[in-house]
RNA sequence: GCGCCGGUCGGAUAGCGGCUAUUCCAGGAGACUGUAAAUCUCCCGCCCAAUGGGCAUCGUUGGUUCGAGUCCAACCCGGCGCA
């Protein structure tokens, strides 16, 4: 099963509910759940006993929320760099162990990209990050990235972003590294290799104000919690504040608070329309996605709850099927 | 009451008398091939027979001028100073 939505749309609440109804375990799909001490910063389930082993990038039993087992959360410190990936290995993983176990895999998260990647098995170029390349290419415009890759690789140049030049440079590290073209990625396949089966996608739907409710409610509440202090301990643990800019909206706009620059009113208010357009993009993501069941929550707190939704047992009942399935 | 400064898009801001009124924020739509809470694009006065065209508009009213957001006058509103 797969429970995504916008931020603070209430995915982790639903995916715990399915995980107790299903004999579940929750796999994070969330790009900055994975970091160690990134808690209230990227508002993480309130886990306790997290397990995780003395390697890079790898976990053993995971963390638990209510009694349920959480994946890929805590699975890397914030100095390092994860990327899609890496996340894709450990959540092929963690899959597989959960089905081993006669257990139903339920991912969760609202990153998109990692979602999609997971699973439709997308086979991304085994081009790792050049930093030192990046670097380089960085300094350069956009216009002499676009002819450079122009150069090297006219076919993909034909229908990249030729003002973006984050891909730009990935572009051109791919085929500086491999010497080859960068493939042309079949969109849409089955990971057979995980799972063979289909995948029961939910998705939450909030209406545009009530969402922008829910996150401003919920910034004042991080803050009232600690984020400032959250990641003043991490500073001090060695994590430049550019990446801590880079890892956390709450930790990017406290900055002008902690310089006197904003009050906290204005801080709460910037934090909240910063996270409200991160929810939007979010939103742009999954629409093109035509096969989520798509349920509505209203100022409910439990969608499964909300008797309004006729949507949501169709989708209920289609996840008691898919369950079933697993289990014969 | 007097003096000074100012009134330009939802907010902030630029705008030597001349060509399409600038930029930032907010808002909307969208893109996404190992940074994705990232990065990038377009729209954002009104109307239409919409790869184009029409009509507005810079507090208000009048004036100067071939031509005014820009100069002048009066008035209205706001800020500061003096009473």
């Amino acid at each position: 099963m797969v429970v995504l939505g916008p931020t603070a749309s209430g995915k982790s609440a639903l995916a715990v509910r399915l995980a107790k109804l299903f004999n579940g375990e929750v796999i994070s799909a969330d790009s900055r759940q994975v970091y160690r001490g990134v808690d209230l910063g990227s508002d993480k389930v309130p886990h306790d006993r997290c397990q995780v082993s003395g390697f890079r990038f790898q976990e053993k039993d995971g963390c638990f929320y209510e009694g349920v087992r959480h994946h890929l959360i805590d699975v890397v410190s914030p100095k390092k760099t994860f990327t899609v990936t890496q996340y894709k290995k450990l959540a092929e993983k963690a899959i597989r162990d959960i089905i081993k176990r006669g257990k139903i895999p339920i991912i969760a998260g609202g990153t998109g990209l990692y979602i999609d990647t997971l699973i439709n098995d997308w086979k991304l170029p085994r081009v790792k990050p050049n930093l030192k390349l990046r670097e380089e290419l960085e300094k350069k415009s956009a216009e002499e990235l676009f002819l450079e890759l122009k150069k090297l690789d006219p076919k993909r140049a034909v229908g990249i972003d030729r003002h973006n030049k984050r891909r730009l440079v990935r572009a051109i590290e791919i085929v500086m590294q491999t010497g080859k073209p960068v493939p042309y990625l079949s969109l849409i396949r089955a990971n057979k290799r995980i799972v063979g089966r289909e995948f029961l996608k939910i998705g939450i739907k909030v209406a545009p104000e009530e969402l922008k409710k829910r996150i401003k409610k919920r910034t004042l509440k991080r803050l009232r919690e600690g984020v400032i202090q959250e990641m003043e301990g991490l500073k001090k643990s060695g994590v430049s504040q550019k990446r801590l800019n880079d890892i956390s909206l709450y930790y990017r706009w406290v900055g002008p608070f902690l310089d006197g620059e904003m009050n906290k009113l204005e801080t709460l208010e910037t934090i909240a329309v910063k996270i409200g357009q991160y929810a939007k993009r979010q939103m742009t993501w999954f629409k093109r996605d035509k096969s989520i069941n798509w349920i509505s929550r209203g100022s409910q707190a439990d969608p499964i709850k909300n008797k309004d939704t006729l949507r949501a047992l169709t989708v209920f009942n289609g996840a008691r099927r898919l369950v079933e399935k697993f289990l014969r």
